[in-house]
DNA sequence: CAATCGGACTGGTCTAGTCCACTTTTACAA
DNA sequence: TTGTAAAAGTGGACTAGACCAGTCCGATTG
């Protein structure tokens, strides 16, 4: 067992304790229906106080990795089914890990000005221009959804020499501008495919359709990313984890 | 300004302090660019600990009330766009939430023995019964949604002499047998309306539909319910708040 | 045998500090 | 006036305790 934690200030104690207790339930070490030891243990395991061990606790609580019973104990969930919940990943994290191989073909990269709504989603100056790109995104070589996004010129001066094909679109922000997508707003709806739809999802015009529109922010609440994706219905479900009170 | 808070151990001093706190956001006493009081600030001005207004705040930052800046302060989030997130409420909150009138009629309320997928859902022993109740959801006398709903007959006795028409099924579960929802996992997908659910929405026969299934979970995850909304398309739109890391 | 009472243990809450990395402001010097 | 360096302030992390209200289990008592 691998109590040892770096005190070197580099990585906070209680991620380091979040992560080795993930990686012990992801391996079935800590299983549920098991005893999992209690905050005081574990906080003399890791030589820490009880106040970081609850901090390391309540993130994989937010996972709904565990969950807590008043005066009984922690205990780790039981994943009957594994829900692969939607998180704030993009669509190629997404798709790999339900288990396809994620490409996409670039069918539109220009810089231009937008029209009200992305204005207004984006947050920007009168005048301000974006770069547009719309990509047929495929899943295992099958199209699965069509995405147009949009993003502030002024964030990524240059994106029209990135290579998007290799790398993903927010990896490209995080290493070359340095823009750290924090949290995001999604609305879904259900619509029937247009025609334009239809042909690049290779499906009838008017078969249902999953548009799922997105904002993107900074940690400081700066929009950096408005994007509407649209998945084929037959192929795609997003899959959500909601609680009721702040954990 | 009221700074008192009981100390009389009934309500948390950090939930007093969150509602305390959020009640002044939302009267927009605490305004978006006004500069937020600091930590040690709220610590003395409510005579707490640090902790527990970090506590506190952490509560509001989940909401998205506020963000911090490390090295600069707190703030309150601008809502450009109030974005009404889809939170683990019923739909009669929900709808009221949008400022709709919600009303439903009852369509069965059956005792019956669940198909397979829905003894999974809700991890029953064979043979087991469940109420089968389905409704018609109306917001402002308008067909909104179809809903059919599973709850196991071990947990609701009596549920048919409950009056549904009046109270939520939350509130029912809630007062009569003392069940709280606590967390729930949802799934979101596209389809077209059957000639069933098109007639009792009042839409075209294979018009696109929004279809929620959701199993909705106690504190200590046993399975309370597994429903399956279908929602008119084009009344209907799920919202919802994601983020990138644990907060 | 059944009931109950007490102790041990659990997570929930809270305190009163400390140190750190970081940003902003201020004041002083060139 | 312009730099720059120090001071003040911020949130992030962490400690080593404390008390409480639940739960559970085992021993004692009727």
């Amino acid at each position: 067992m691998e109590n040892v934690l770096l005190r070197d200030g580099a990585t906070p104690l209680h991620a380091q304790i979040t992560e080795a207790l993930r990686l012990q339930i992801k391996r079935d070490e800590l299983k549920a229906g098991e005893n999992f030891p209690s905050e005081r243990e574990l906080a003399e395991r890791y030589a820490v106080s009880r106040m970081t061990v609850r901090q390391a606790l309540r993130h994989l609580r937010q996972e709904n990795l565990i969950y807590h019973e008043r005066g009984v104990g922690t205990f780790v969930t039981d994943r009957k089914l594994d829900v692969h919940t939607r998180n704030l990943s993009g669509f190629s994290e997404e798709m790999a890990s339900l288990g396809f191989v994620p490409s996409s073909r670039l069918m539109r990269l220009k810089r231009e000005t937008p029209d009200e709504r992305i204005v207004k989603d984006l947050d920007l100056n009168l005048g301000a221009e974006v770069f547009h790109l719309e990509r047929l995104r495929l899943a295992d070589d099958e199209p699965m959804a069509f995405e147009s996004t949009f993003l502030p010129a002024s964030l990524c001066p240059e994106l029209d020499t990135a290579d998007l094909t290799k790398n993903s679109l927010y990896q490209v922000l995080a290493d070359k501008y340095n823009v750290q997508m924090h949290h995001a707003a999604e609305s879904l709806e259900a619509a029937a495919a247009t025609a334009f739809e239809a042909k690049q999802l290779g499906i009838k015009k008017g078969a249902p359709v999953l548009v799922v529109h997105r904002v993107v922010f900074t940690e400081s609440n700066q929009p950096i990313e408005s994007a509407r994706t649209t998945y084929r219905a037959d192929r795609y479900r997003a899959t959500f984890f909601l609680t009721k009170n702040a954990l």
